[in-house]
This record gives structure tokens, sequence and C-alpha cells, in this order.
RNA sequence: CGGGGCGUAGCUCAGCUUGGUAGAGCGCACGGUUUGGGUCCGUGAGGUCGUCAGUUCGAAUCUGGCCGCCCCGACCA
């Protein structure tokens, strides 16, 4: 019997996304609207993220720490662009303890301003500096559109906050987590993207730039998965942030904040996904492997469970994240099925022939069905399996990458760029104004993703003012 | 905030036009049967029909208000 099949990508992929994070049991919707419930099963992704992330941040000296979740309103209002982003997408607490309260209390929407207070108590010399710190806590914004995952009024992430002595330690420092977050996402995710620098229109409430990594989703549409800003010194001046300098000056800090949210996990989804579920990358997958055991009478259960039981201990002694599906009145086809939807990378499925032959059937999920299984032996079944999830890895970056590459259209005129942007990204020479690129959005639903890093030699002719253009510009749709 | 759709069992929905004892499938529990790609049969548990008011002898059904959710646009990690 069919149960109840995935809305299929082509034929709906919004509709494929949200059954997708429901079905995999990933998140659930919470009571208020747009705020999500993250289960088990989403949560150790998230877990597995913070773990690839953290390490990346203590390779370069940050360390952890917590802010409060309340700010009093005041703050948001001291640095001008800050407050004009944010004020309309404020969650506002008015009382507490049943009494109406003096100053209101904002519940942050990100954390600059009371991390910026503190800077200004803790900083005072350049013996102080840098600062380097990273919080991993929720925010809140009050979102007209909601999506779970993707846009929820409250998210998690991760926000790091550093301050400096000098513009260049700063950028220097913005481009270090922006190589951070590339690595990880490519590494880790095996989600290709596009690290470059934002336009004005899309920089930072309060940044003097702000760079990204832009990743190319199954229905050719661009996500923003990471941000890092420099901030200059627009939060130093409007939160007092000042060091002595060896010449015993005073000077403000210039400082930086970056980012990664739940909304990766979207990323993920959107990226690897099919119309069999999900597919986890295996290096993140919060189950990498699924021991199948498969018996009908009694004595085949007795000689399959052991043998199904005695991979598991090797495949978990091994440091692989393994579960063991044992469970009686489910066929084994309805087992696959189910952790197909849920994405686990490998499968490994046991039966009485196996037993028999000592042998395993090994099924990869990013190859679905037959053509994915392979029979081998059950000697050196964890040196194979491991070598498998490297495979899976690989072929998951490969495909994506093909995927966005085969996407992605060299344009040399306007028209090209309307055509590249119905299927995927459009890339060009740009030299418009913040106006021409608003243009362009309006007529296209297009927007300038970002200038990526990664340049062409020399110059060329803007394919939209065909003024002389010194870098090239990436467009697309976007979530 | 504009446009659209929907609130009935845990989930997906039927019933509403034409008011009269609350339904199905899936899921769940139990028993049996089956198990190498979504087994089958039986038994059973489970619902103040979003909410408030109105019309009526009688409202899931008709009328109005309110609340909520989803989708599409403008805004955004």
């Amino acid at each position: 019997m069919a149960a109840d099949k995935l809305t299929s990508r082509s034929e709906d992929f919004s509709e494929w996304y949200n059954q997708i994070v429901l079905k995999a049991d990933m998140a659930d919707y919470g009571p208020v609207r747009g705020t999500m419930i993250v289960k088990p099963y989403g949560w150790k992704l998230w877990e597995n993220i913070q773990g690839a992330l953290n390490s990346r941040f203590q390779a370069t000296g940050v360390e952890n720490a917590a802010f409060p979740i309340f700010i009093p309103q005041s703050f948001l209002t001291k640095e001008a662009q800050h407050v004009e982003g944010f004020a309309p997408e404020l969650a506002i607490v008015t009382h507490g303890g049943g009494k109406e309260l003096a100053e209101p209390i904002v519940v942050r929407p990100t954390s600059e301003t009371v991390i910026g207070d503190a800077y200004s108590r803790w900083i005072q010399s350049f013996r102080d500096l840098p600062v380097l710190i990273n919080c991993w806590n929720n925010v809140v914004r009050w979102e007209m559109r909601t999506r779970i995952f993707l846009r929820t009024m409250e998210f998690y992430w991760q926000e790091g906050h550093t301050a400096h002595a000098t513009a260049a330690e700063a950028e220097e420092r913005t481009l270090m987590m922006l190589d951070a977050y590339t690595d990880f996402s490519v590494n880790e995710a095996a989600v290709p993207v596009v690290p470059g620098l934002k336009s004005n229109n899309e920089t930072f409430p309060g940044a003097d730039s702000t760079y990204t990594i832009e990743a190319m989703m199954g229905d050719g549409k661009a996500l923003q998965s990471g941000t890092s800003h420099n901030l200059g010194q627009n939060f130093a001046k409007a939160f007092d942030i000042k060091y002595l300098s060896e010449e015993n000056e005073r000077e403000f800090c210039w400082t930086t904040s970056w980012g990664v949210s739940t909304r990766f996990i979207g990323a993920i989804i959107m990226t690897h996904g099919d119309d069999n579920g999900l597919i986890m990358p295996p290096r993140l997958a919060p189950i990498q492997v699924v021991v199948v055991s498969i018996f009908k009478k009694a004595k085949e259960k007795e000689a399959v469970l052991p043998v199904a039981q005695r991979i598991f201990d090797e495949l978990k002694a091994a440091g692989i994240r393994v579960k063991l599906d044992d469970r009686e009145n489910m066929s084994p086809g309805a087992k696959y099925y189910e952790w197909e939807m849920r994405g686990v990378p490998v499968r490994v499925e046991i039966g009485p022939r196996d037993v028999q032959k000592e042998s395993a059937a090994l099924a990869r999920r990013d190859i679905p069905g037959r053509d994915g299984k392979s029979f081998v032996p059950q000697e050196n079944i964890v040196a194979q399996v491991q070598n498998l999830l490297d495979t899976v890895q690989a072929a998951l970056l490969k495909r994506a990458t093909d995927f966005r590459e085969d996407n992605t259209h060299d344009v040399t005129d306007y028209a090209g760029l309307k055509t590249a942007v119905q299927t995927g990204w459009a890339r060009g020479w740009w030299a418009g104004s913040d106006e021409d690129e608003n243009i362009v959005k309006q007529e296209t639903k297009a927007t300038l993703r970002c200038y990526p890093i990664d340049q062409p030699e020399g110059e060329g002719v803007c394919f939209y003012t065909g003024k002389p253009a010194t870098r090239v510009a990436l467009f697309g749709r976007a979530y």
C-alpha cells in the first residue's frame, strides 16, 4: 500500500519542502503563528552543525558566551541605520510582574547593541583587544510571512561579535569568518556556496559592508546561508566602545558580527532532498547508518538479530552514528521508505541470506532503489561503510555543484538576465546604481545576491547600463 | 498589511447545498498472519464538529462577530 506520498519537487517545490520537514520528523509548528518546534531529529542535526562551526570558531580564538534576551528599548535606537532596519520587526515587552514597565524591553532581534554596551565597559586598553566572542542563542523578529526553518519569528543561530584595534584587523576577521562558513558549508554540509560581498541595498543595517555565502536550492532560487558583517566604527561610536592606544590616544574600536542560523537546515533540505525525502550529508547526519534486520520466523530472527547487533556494535565502536532497526511487525520495505524519508545516508540490511553467506546489503541514500544497493562481505564492514559515507558525501557535493553550474548563466544583456533567473542565477558585469538594482528587482523578482569574491580578470561592460564595469555580480530569485 | 483558502478523531479529509442519533482512510492498542521495497484479517480505543452569539422544537449544517492556521504578494537570517 502506498502510504501518503510526498509531493514531488517538480510538482510543487514549496509544498514538497513543507511536507519533508514534517514527515522527516525534523520539526513541527508551534502554537503561535510563525514559531516552530524543533524535534529531536532536527535538533541533533543542529547540534552537529554547532559542533562543526564551534571547532572552526575556536581554531581562530573565538570563545562562547551568553548575553541577555532582553534589551532596553533605548539601546536599539542608538545606531541610526540599525533602528531603521529592525524597528518594524521588534517584539516588545511592555508589562512585567503585572505592572507596566517604565521603559519597554525589546526581545533581541540580534545582539549588537547589548554586546556593544558590554564591550564599552570591558574594553579599556589596546591590550584588551581583540575581543572574540560567539553566542549560541535564539532571537525574535516579527516576520510577516514565515516558513519553517527558512523564516520563523523565533529562530536559533550563532552570532559572533568581535572588537579590534584597526580597520584592517576587523576586515580580516570579517573575511576569516566568511571563509570559515564557506569551509563548513562545502566540506561538512556538502552545500556549495558562493562567498561574496552584498550590495549597498542588501547590507546589514549598521554595517559598513556585509559578506554572504549564497547557495542555490533545488528549484534554482538563492538562499543566503550565512553572513559576516564588517561594522566599521558604527556601533563603537553608538555605544562608545573605545580603547587607549599604545600612543596613549583614545580610539574607537572596529567591530564585526557574523551569523549562521537554523535556516541552514532549510538549505540542507532544499539542496540535497529528492522525491523520496530528505538526504542528510553524512558528516552532519544525526544518524549516519541504519542497520535493518530482516527475518520471518522465530528461527530466522534468532539467527539474524545477533549478526545485526554485532555489525551495529562494530560500527558504533568505530565512532559512526548508527541505529539498529529491529522493529517487528514492520516489513522491510516500510522501514526502507521511512529511513529514506528521514535521509539516512547509508543503510545496512541483514537478512537470513546474509547470515548464511556472511554478507550484507549496503544501500546508499543518494541513489535510491536497486541501483544504489551493493552486496558485500561482512568482513571489514566498518571500513566499507566508512568508505561509502565518504563516497556519498562527495557525490552530494558534486551533484549540488553541477546543478548550480548548470543553472548559472553568464549574461551580457538584460534579456539574458530575465531568462536566466527563470530557472537559476545570472552572472554578469554590473555597474548599475542602487536604483537600477531596485528596478531589476521589481521587474524580474531577482536580487543582486552578491559580488563574488572570486572575480574574473580585467573589466567589462555592464549588462544593464552599458557602462564600463569593474566587477561581476550574481543575480537570482531568493528565499 | 493586501489577496486567497481552511478550521469536524493524532493526521488527511467526507458530511453542510436541502437542519433531525458523528463518518471514512491512515495512524494508534490488542490478537493472529506476514516480513529481501509501503503484508493481510479481525477486534478496540479515540471527537464539548475553532470560539462566542443569533435563528430554530432541534445547528457540524443557516446568519453574524471573534480567534487561529496555511498559501500567494510587499518586508526580511
